[in-house]
DNA sequence: TATTGTTATACTCTATAACTATA
DNA sequence: TATAGTTATAGAGTATAACAATA
C-alpha cells in the first residue's frame, strides 16, 4: 500500500520491536511482582495462576504440560499454593487417579487485584504516549495476540516452543 | 482526530492488550527458554545476561539493584554464571573493594545465539499477521518502548515498581 | 502394561544475617 | 562508620528416578 521498500522490511522491524520490548518488560514486569498486597506470590506461582484461571478444572499432568514443567515440580508448587489457600485439589468425578486442579475464591480475588494495580503501572506508560501510536499498539496488540493463539492451535506446539 | 466516542476508551484497549499479551508471553515466552543450543541458562541467569548486556560493566549492587534481588543472591548467581564461562568477574579499577562485572565473548555469543532463534519463532508468528497491522505493531511497540524508558529515567522509580 | 499423581534426592534461586575488606 | 562483596543457613522451584494407585 504505502510505498515498501524492501518486501520483509516491515516485518523485520516489527520482530525487533517485539523482541526488544519483551526483554525489556522480562526485567521490569518481574521486578513489580512481588509489591503485591494479600500475599506475595513467585513468578512460577502466578504463572499456574493464569492457567488455572484460562482452563479450569485442569488434571496435575496437563497443567505440567502447559507450563513445560515436570510433573513433581507442579505436584510440590500446588501443595504451597493449596497452603496458601489459592487453589483446590480435587478428586476428579470422571477418573478416580486425576485431579481436578481450580482455584480458588482467595486465588481468583488475588489474581484480579494484581491485574488491577498492574494495569494501573501500565496506564501510566501508555497515558504518555501520542494518540496515534496507543492506537496503534492496541491494533498490533490483539492482532498479534491472535497470531500466537493461532499458532498454539495450528500445531501441537506454538511459538514458544519452536525457540 | 478519528471520533472518539470517549476520552479513555483509546488507552483502556491499549492497556488491556498489553496487559492480556504480556501474560501470554509470560507463560509461552518462558517455555521456550531452555531449548538452547550451547547451554540452557535459567530465566533468572538470563535477566542477569540482560542487564550486562547494556550496562557493562556494572558492580554487582547495581546489578542488584536493577533486577530488584539482593547482593547474596546476585553473588551466587555470578558464581554460576562465571562457571559456565558466560560472566567475568574483574576488579573495578576505580575503587578496591568494587567488582567490574561484563559478559564474556562466550556470553555474547550465546545471547545473540537466543536472540536469533527467538525471532525466528516470533517471525513465524508475525508473519500471519496482515500487513496493516504488522506496521501498527512495529510503530505502537516503538513509542510503547520510548515511554517505558523515559518512565525510567524520571523517577527513581520505573513503572513495573509502581504496580 | 500404561497412566496419574506423589515422594526421595539433588541442584539452582532467593533472602536475611553474619562476616571480611576497603573508604 | 559506612559500603562492596562473600559466606552461612534456610526455604522455594526444578528435574530425574522410584513409588503407589488406578485404568
Amino acid at each position: 500500500m504505502a510505498g515498501e521498500t524492501s518486501p520483509g522490511a516491515d516485518r523485520d522491524a516489527a520482530v525487533s520491536a517485539s523482541r526488544e520490548v519483551i526483554e525489556l518488560l522480562e526485567v521490569l514486569w518481574n521486578k513489580g511482582r512481588d509489591m503485591a498486597s494479600p500475599a506475595p506470590v513467585s513468578s512460577s506461582q502466578l504463572r499456574v495462576l493464569y492457567v488455572l484461571d484460562r482452563d479450569r478444572p485442569i488434571n496435575l499432568r496437563t497443567l505440567g504440560e502447559v507450563l513445560g514443567a515436570a510433573p513433581s515440580s507442579v505436584s510440590r508448587m500446588c501443595d504451597r499454593l493449596d497452603a496458601l489457600g489459592f487453589v483446590e485439589r480435587s478428586p476428579s468425578s470422571s477418573s478416580r487417579r486425576e485431579l481436578e486442579l481450580r482455584l480458588s475464591a482467595r486465588g481468583v480475588s488475588y489474581l484480579a487485584d494484581l491485574r488491577t494495580r498492574r494495569e494501573a503501572a501500565l496506564l501510566g506508560v501508555i497515558s504518555a504516549m501520542p494518540s496515534a501510536e496507543r492506537a496503534a499498539l492496541a491494533a498490533g496488540l490483539s492482532s498479534f495476540r491472535l497470531a500466537v493463539e493461532g499458532a498454539a492451535s495450528e500445531g501441537s506446539d506454538d511459538a514458544a516452543e519452536t525457540a
